[in-house]
RNA sequence: GGUCCUGUGGCCGAGUGGUCAGGCAGCGGAUUGCAAAUCCGUCUACCCCGGUUCGAAUCCGGGCAGGACCUCCA
């Protein structure tokens, strides 16, 4: 089966064709750097993840760009309020580029903590502002943009395609208007494009005046330095379909006059247990608070990966339990197979791999549809186990689970037993409990264990002898 | 008001007409000196009310509940 998506642009399920074959162009709206990047963030950021991992799985060449939004919105409308990290910046009493610092540092430190891979590219929108004004004169030239006041906004009526991602269409934005028109615009969905503002903190020169770039701007201008005009992939959360991703059209297209995604993938908001997550509710959490909390952050990458990007999730302390075990077991599963010392090889151990990897593809293939997928793994581990396998079977079979594991992402044992060395107290202590075990001596046998339990050193005894892990 | 989505067992979460999802947890058994790991068996489902059908979690209608977007929250 081919590699299918559900493509927000035509609301369908679509083969994958990207531009130049073999490799894979994709560009995901990363955060804005003014605060701790929150759990539902996360769900977006895993679903790059997930999918530039896919791709290098299936041997595909992946350049994926992820902005750092480090220029803030406002946080009212398009021409009111204040910019959040002006906001940021005056409660922690720093300036708004100290602000973008310290929140960039914390998201990369978030990202590697869940195992997230990092991107070929991430632009900060402050670097880029020289582009963003070419773009902004490119479209004042083709008619798709105009001056009015102390701005450059975007002429919607220009482009006749608006619309056609989000649904929201011009008359049907008309219809329900909830808008006062703003004086300088000369129809209200017009968006800014550059805003003079002397008094902001964070401001460049420009042909219009000392002010700063719209919001929109950053991602379609960075989009096409990065990867060119038209490009396979972009990613977001739902709520940026419209007006954000919807006005980054507007605009690459207006620009260029070529296509500029050929695949838009939106990831559906998650709640937590069960409401919506808001501050107000108490249930707005960080990675960080989760990890206080002292949830391993396998198994929130875990419980992450394992709903589909394109239902709503409910994200649980339950399921990050659930998770834990899940991962266990992936782990388990390393381990014994590692530990395993028989002779022989099974010729339907072959077959199952082939198997297990053939279902894991033709599911992932299917938009992402990771439950089944994950389905297909834990059935193929069931096998195995059942077959008893030996030591070249063994080793076989976890190298299959480590393949899988190259897309979830979730694995932790890689070091495990021999990585890191006992020290020379603990191994006498283990040989004395083997000791004491042989001469039946069960009461010595399990105050020793209990003590190096004490200690996060955990005894497994097995038929290949006994083995131990750290906790 | 406009457009759209969701409602599955203790917890997550697949499944779009008829056969086992899967994970975690529970229970019983095998194995083990006892554990661990593993295997086998097993319990708890399809929001409600109608309808279509030989047969519906799955299709249709109507409710109920929750949610998203409609200018900057992933």
């Amino acid at each position: 089966m081919a590699l299918t998506f559900y493509n927000t642009l035509t609301n369908r399920k679509e083969e994958f064709a990207p531009v130049e074959p073999g490799t894979v162009r994709m560009y995901n709206c990363g955060p804005t750097v003014y605060m701790f990047p929150h759990i539902g963030n996360f769900r977006a950021f895993m679903l790059a993840d997930l999918l530039r991992r896919y791709f290098e799985y299936k041997g595909l060449e992946v350049t994926q760009v992820m902005n750092i939004t480090d220029v803030g919105h406002l946080t009212d409308d398009a021409d009111e309020g204040e910019d959040k990290l002006e906001e940021a910046a005056r409660k922690e009493k720093k300036d708004p580029w100290q602000i973008a610092a310290f929140y960039t540092d914390a998201f990369f430190e978030d990202i590697d903590a869940l195992n997230i891979r990092r991107a070929t590219h991430y632009p900060r929108a402050t670097e880029h502002v020289e582009e963003m004004i070419e773009t902004v004169k490119r479209l004042l030239e083709n008619g798709h943009a105009y001056r009015s006041g102390d701005c450059v906004y975007y002429d919607v009526t220009s482009f006749p395609e608006y619309g056609k991602l989000s649904g929201n269409t011009l008359d049907r934005l008309r219809a329900g208007a909830r808008l006062d028109v703003h004086p300088d615009k000369r129809d209200p969905h017009d968006f800014a494009l550059w805003i003079t503002d002397p008094n902001h903190i964070m401001k460049w020169d420009s042909p219009w005046g000392v002010g700063y770039p719209g919001w929109h701007l950053e991602c379609s201008t960075m989009t096409q330095k990065y990867l060119g005009d038209t490009i396979d992939i972009h990613t977001g959360g739902e709520d940026n379909i419209f007006p954000h991703h919807e006005c980054e059209i507007a605009q690459a297209e207006g620009a260029t006059g070529k296509p500029f995604v050929n695949y838009w993938m939106h990831v559906r908001h998650l709640f937590v247990e069960g409401e919506k997550m808001s501050k107000s509710l108490g249930n707005f959490y960080t990675l960080r608070d989760l990890l206080d909390r002292g949830l391993d952050p396998m198994a929130i990458r875990y419980t992450l990966l394992a709903s589909h990007y394109r239902q709503p999730m409910n994200f649980t302390f339950d399921a990050v339990e659930a998770a834990a075990g899940a991962v266990e077991r992936l782990n388990e599963f390393i381990r014994n197979m590692r530990a395993k010392s028989g002779e022989g090889e099974d010729p339907r151990v072959g077959e199952l791999i082939d198997t297990m990897k053939a279902d894991f593809e033709r599911e992932m293939d299917d938009d992402l549809n990771i439950a089944p997928a994950l389905a297909h793994l834990f059935e193929f581990i069931r096998q195995v186990y059942k077959l008893d396998v030996g030591a070249a079977d063994a080793r076989r079979c976890a190298e299959a689970v480590r393949e899988i594991d190259a897309v979830l992402g979730v694995l932790t044992d890689e070091g495990a037993e021999g990585g890191d060395a006992l020290d020379a107290e603990i191994e006498a202590l283990i040989e004395e409990r083997q000791q004491a075990r042989a001469e039946r001596d069960y009461a010595r046998a399990d105050a020793i264990r209990d003590d190096l339990a004490a200690r996060g050193i955990i005894l497994k005894d097995t038929p290949e002898g006994v083995r131990w892990e750290r906790k």
